[in-house]
DNA sequence: TGTACATCAGTGAACGCGCGTTCACTGATGTAC
DNA sequence: TGTACATCAGTGAACGCGCGTTCACTGATGTAC
């Protein structure tokens, strides 16, 4: 790669970097305006158009971004799990949720443009999101309490995972630095949320039938 | 209330209906402008402050709306259960799904604006939810299984059942109305999941206690 | 290696547009007598 | 009941502003010989 390539490279991640910057304090990708992120840049309004044709472009550009540095979070964890030969679910969360604070501006892009308001972004995160529940499915037939149980269970066990995890992101990140009991509270709910979930993948199979809970007074 | 009143609320009701019309077709709350609200409402742009300071006054009001319409439908499901002495989980699920495909635009609101770009009426939705979180914390308590868990847990798993039933609502609603066979599978998986948390919370205290799951081969 | 030309990331002026908000207004409805 | 005045929901013109996009440009870097 030239130095003439090397620095669009900068400059595009650049505007990445301004976009995620601008939705910081809670404003959403489509309120975020091109001339805004150019500003923030440090380049010209019409500098933009040398890196997306418009804004939608430089949001699934954003997607990609994110969601490479989570699967990297992510194998890096599963190297570890292996290592250590099992799963202990209380550190896994806390760890989650230190990673998620961490590395706040992408948490909250995905979190926020999961539902949020451009379709294609939207589209884009849904499809990452719907990899990880996959993927996670995948990583469960390493648990023997969870090898015999049909893929479709392993899908639809992950997918509340997944999903539950990101709950704990978006609520985590609604925290301020300082609401330190507040987290920890979270943290607490989040490890007891993901070992309930576990409690009923292992007496699944046998339950899976019953159509009815419980009888009032 | 005297005849001019009257028409002004009518009027408040039409720049309501005009907004979550508005956000229909997937765009977000902050995206939507005053203006646009008051040519769909078919007002001028002035009549708008004779109702609301800003539009984030105006989606607080929505929240108030769409909250006390949805706490509405609760009431009533709540009071069939009691009458039939039980809650058939998948009979509960599908009504709930069927209710949200039909108060779409409600249910879109409060999904995208939950983690949605304005921090108010963000904020607004959270309160509105974490409501609904301590009520079905409270229903809980109607359970013979549930009885004896402590009001901690209680709380637990209701977050867990509220923000899982939310994810289905904003999934179903990303599909078509044509996409029955994907409704379908959503509405199978949907059942299992709440399924498997009831399965989680019958099991809860005897394992409460775990710390490690699985081991690796 | 040195030169002549091509490429192209970033510039800066200009445009038309929809926005939120102000202001003075109108005329139907409500109120006091 | 009839009249005179007050209220106020909705009107319409006007404003300044930030927006996305166009265009012709500049000058540093890359390429061919």
């Amino acid at each position: 790669m030239s130095a003439r390539d090397e620095r669009k490279q900068q400059t595009r991640q650049t505007l990445l970097d301004a976009t995620l910057k601008l939705m910081q304090e809670g404003r959403g990708f489509v309120s975020v305006s091109l001339r805004e992120v150019t500003r923030e840049a440090g380049v010209v309004p019409t500098a933009f158009y040398r890196h997306f044709r418009d804004m939608d472009e430089l949001g699934l550009a954003l997607v990609d971004d994110v969601s490479l540095s989570l699967r990297k979070m992510l194998r890096e964890e599963r190297v570890k799990a292996k290592g250590a030969g099992h799963i202990a679910l209380q550190s896994s969360v806390m760890m989650f949720l230190l990673y998620v604070r961490q590395e706040s501006q992408k948490f909250e892009f995905l979190v926020r443009e999961r539902m949020g308001g451009s379709p294609k972004v939207r589209e884009a995160v849904q499809r990452e999101i719907r990899h990880f529940v996959t993927d996670l499915a995948n990583d469960f037939r390493l648990f023997p309490e969870m090898q015999n149980l049909p893929s479709d269970d392993l899908e639809m066990i992950a997918d509340l995972v997944i999903n539950t995890a990101i709950n704990w992101s978006g609520e985590i990140l609604a925290l301020a630095s300082d609401q330190v009991r507040l987290q920890y509270e979270l943290s607490m709910r989040a490890v007891k949320q993901l070992r309930l979930i576990f409690v009923g993948a292992r007496h699944w199979k046998v339950t899976e039938a019953a159509g009815v809970m419980g009888t009032a007074a």
